[in-house]
RNA sequence: GCACCUGUAGCUCAGCUGGAUAGAGCGCUGCCCUCCGAAGGCAGAGGCCAGAGGUUCGAAUCCUCUCAGGUGCGCCA
């Protein structure tokens, strides 16, 4: 149930009701016509722009038409008022019943209220995290990670069909690197001394790899070039990578349906596949790239590349897909395996990326609207850096200096919950503030803490009457008669839990799950605020001692209260938490 | 040089496909526990939404330009 698209609805029956009698023009788009809570609840509890929206294609005034919206409007049994405010404004005040409708339904519903059928079971590919399969995850790796599964959870929750996927990047160079420095490692547990050169990887998660080298093949590799073993290595440590990077996301709770290898593309053809497809609308070509102005590089010369008419689809230069040496850049292969995921029949794209590829979005843009002839949508969704604090100071990380903040590191020490809440009290393209100690801390200060209180909160609650006789079961508080929760106070917690299914489908729209987060602190406040408000007023209580019928209807509100904020957290993947320690 | 991101209270940040008098936390001032968890709540002060134009009934939000910070820019992926 969603109040606020029920009450548009409402007002979209009262304009077609207007244009049937003559009153407006039968061709109106209602399109932009909103119902939305307006910021100033003195203003009521919705608000509808419909008569400034209309104003002008009926050549009306506002106001006129907000007049005869709201006669109309106020002849609903819903709408306790209708008053016109404003340059045209139509401000809408709902009877009391319309909210208990929504406890009523969280209740019912449980954590599925809010699910939303916007998505329409569209299927949506949502890759994330993707990271080079040469080590295990660090601290920017995880922040992908959460957004990138709770943006899949979000839209799941919105009715989309979402494939999690990770493209494993084993096609390139950096996985020669990586079979090196396993062989070193390899050759280490042989007994050999080694010297970790030409930018080989040096961290000790390699010695049980090159130990497990050696218990399986045992001396066979010793003393024989790479002819001999790059090629199998490769694999082998790419496998264990792979496993390190399962076990690190299974520790932060992420789990994918479709790990994707680029090597996959390589020698089957689907690379040549996919270019020739650019190749048949023309936009691939022989050329020479201009150099970049303002910083050439040293060791700038003209080359003649094969290149990607990636202009002709919004990007700034043409890309080159081929290196002057006739292997695949970097990108061929990119762009093959998107054309895979165009060919699987995804009705829409999502790449999260680092902040740092933010070069790449355009040409990736480029490339799927040409593949797609621009049927299928991509949104690439950049992260921003974390900033690791300690004590209050910056937290620097250096590979060398063996300072270097693994995935594992963050989730062992404040664990997944809280790593996955507070990575997402920024929006994706803020950079966020990690401080070890504060995100720990138990204040007001720290979102995590608060939602997770009054979640506590309710379930102590909930506890208490149960101690004092109450029946507090699903079908009980279901049951119960909320009618006469009539205080501002209740009320305003009521419209709270309303305003979720607009909010999921809003942060759905947006990719942006952030919102969540930031909703569940302030449906939190609220439930605080109403809390508080028992000690001055004593009716308020949730427990009312002498009055079983009346406190269980305040459980009841209080256990919607605790519902939506489970569901929510359920979508940001964090567990709710009953009691405070 | 070009592209992308960012610029909102002293600090850290929200701000809904453009909506009314721009919000929250911290910090500051003053209140609230004989009462379900004060790990909380209430109230107050604090703003040229970086700047300048434009679009329109209406702009923090959209467009253009300027300034400031960040990221990136053909044989690394």
């Amino acid at each position: 149930m969603q109040l606020f698209t029920e009450i548009r609805d409402l007002v979209l029956n009262a304009i077609a009701g207007l244009q049937s009698d003559g009153h407006l023009p039968s061709d109106l788009k209602t399109d932009a016509i909103t119902v939305e809570p307006p910021r100033d609840t003195a203003h009521g509890d919705m608000a509808t722009n419909a008569a400034m929206v209309l104003a002008k294609p009926a050549q009306m005034k506002p106001r006129d038409i907000a007049e005869m919206l709201a006669e109309r409007l106020a002849a609903d049994v819903r709408i306790v008022s209708a008053d016109v405010a404003g340059p045209g404004f139509l401000n809408l005040r709902l009877a009391t019943g319309e909210w208990h409708k929504v406890v009523s339904a969280v209740l019912e519903q449980g954590t599925d209220f809010g699910r939303s059928g916007m998505g329409a079971d569209q299927r949506v590919n949502v890759e994330y995290v993707s990271a080079n399969p040469t080590g295990p995850l660090h601290v920017g790796h995880t922040r992908g990670a959460v957004f990138g599964d709770a943006l899949a959870s979000l839209l799941d929750f919105a009715g989309f069909d979402v494939t999690r996927e990770y493209y494993i990047n084993d096609g390139g160079s950096q996985v020669d690197v990586l079979a090196r420095s396993v062989y070193l490692r390899y050759l280490e547990a042989h007994g050999q001394a080694v010297a970790f050169e030409d930018g080989t990887y040096p961290g000790d998660y390699l010695v049980p790899v090159g130990q497990a080298l050696k218990d399986k093949v045992g001396d066979a590799y010793v003393d024989k070039g790479e002819q001999f073993w790059l090629a199998e290595v490769r694999e082998f440590a790419t496998d264990a990578m792979m496993d390190l990077i399962r076990a690190d996301l299974a520790a932060l709770g992420v789990k994918m349906d479709v790990f994707y290898s680029e090597k996959s593309l390589y020698g089957t053809g689907r690379i040549e596949e996919a270019l020739e497809a650019l190749q048949s609308k023309g936009l691939i070509y022989e050329g020479v790239l201009e150099p970049p102005k303002g910083k050439l590089p040293e060791d700038w010369e003209p080359r003649e590349q094969t290149l990607f008419k990636s202009t002709e689809h919004g990007d700034d230069v043409d890309r080159p897909v081929k290196k002057s040496d006739g292997s695949w850049t970097y990108f061929a292969p990119d762009i093959a395996y998107h054309y895979d995921k165009v060919s699987r029949g995804f009705d829409a794209l999502i790449d999260v990326f680092g902040a740092d590829h933010g070069g790449y979005v355009k040409r990736m843009k480029a490339a799927v609207s040409a593949l797609a002839d621009g049927r299928v949508p991509l949104d690439i969704k950049l992260i921003q850096l974390v900033k690791l604090y300690k004590d209050g100071e910056p937290f620097k990380m250096s590979k060398r200096a063996g300072t270097f903040v693994t995935m594992r590191d963050v989730v062992d020490q404040v664990g997944s919950d809280v790593t996955r809440f507070v990575m997402l009290t920024r929006k994706n393209d803020a950079p966020l503030d990690f401080d070890f100690d504060k995100v720990l801390e138990q204040s007001k200060e720290n979102p995590v803490f608060y939602v997770q209180y009054a979640h506590a909160r309710v379930c102590s609650v909930i506890r208490k009457a149960q101690e004092a006789g109450i029946d507090v079961s699903d079908e009980a508080l279901r049951g119960a008669d909320i009618s006469g929760l009539t205080h501002e106070a209740e009320l305003a917690m009521a419209k709270k839990l309303a305003e979720w299914p607009r909010l999921v489908e809003i942060a759905a729209r947006s990719h942006e799950p952030h919102r969540v987060a930031f909703y569940l602190y302030d449906l939190a406040s609220e439930l605080h605020a109403l809390w508080n408000r028992g000690n001055d007023v004593p009716e308020l209580r949730f427990l009312q001692e002498s009055d079983p019928a009346t406190t269980q209807a305040k459980i009841a509100q209080a256990r919607a209260v605790a519902v939506v904020i489970s569901a929510g957290l359920g979508i940001l993947g964090v567990t709710p938490a009953t009691e405070m320690r």
